[in-house]
DNA sequence: TTTAGCATGCTAAAAAATCAGCATGTTTTC
DNA sequence: GAAAACATGCTGATTTTTTAGCATGCTAAA
């Protein structure tokens, strides 16, 4: 019953900014919400989103500061292998390729260097 | 106004599962839901994304089958830009290295192989 | 301490999404 | 060729989501 698949429109676009920043005001949602509605509508979700345990607040001052539920770890490796199986028939390798050409551009000598050796201790850890 | 964030839970569903799978008929996509619906109400919802033209369908014998109005490789590129700046900050570097731990015990040592060619071919052509 | 600025909790209305049912047409099977 | 199986189009009702508004309390500044 868990996971980013029950979530409605709204929610979807509020967990995620809060995994973006990893944790966030209502008036920081609001600030990055696209077609943002009312103050109360968004603190509305965040008390759903709270409700459903997707996410949890602690008290800041004045304001409460929401966080994930599930750590943020989890939630990526979910998300990554939703994102795989939707679009890359579960191929790690295509995965990879796709990320390489999309950041070509931005990628560095010194960034192709680190992803050598990331792959490099990954094959040695996985003898 | 595109892309997948506006769209609703169900539609989100369904369009990964048409992603997923290329093309669908109402009977597989109803096949794959969570919590299935009618086979009305799946078919509903195809009606809708098509109006939206987030899909468009052709004739196969007695059936519909659905596809995605947008290329494949747009839908994955987007996929994975949304993922980066969601989990990963925007680094290439940290997505693969989740990548490569999330799937280790799969790869083989041929695999790795082709992961460092890719590489290296990647930055050959980033010259 | 009084006031202005924000914050919250709660509620109820408006809008959107989700669903199922019926009428109908076309293959396919017997 | 009749019937069963399966397809579509359309419609309207139910449910869920989304929203805004109001009452209230706390903080900080004048």
């Amino acid at each position: 019953m868990k996971g980013h698949k029950n979530l409605s429109r709204r929610e979807r676009q509020i967990m995620d900014i809060i995994y973006e920043l990893g944790e966030a005001s209502a008036a920081q949602v609001l600030e990055r919400l696209p077609n943002p509605p009312s103050y109360s509508a968004v603190r509305a979700l965040l008390r759903i989103l709270e409700e459903k345990e997707h996410l949890s607040h602690r008290q800041d001052g004045p304001r409460y500061m929401f966080g994930p539920t599930v750590p943020h770890k989890t939630a990526r490796e979910n998300a990554i292998k939703h994102l795989l199986q939707t679009f890359f028939d579960n191929s790690t390798e295509k995965a990879v390729a796709a990320l390489l050409d999309l950041s070509e551009d931005q990628l560095s000598e010194e960034d192709y260097h680190r992803l050598l050796e990331l792959i490099e201790e990954a094959q040695k850890e996985g003898r």
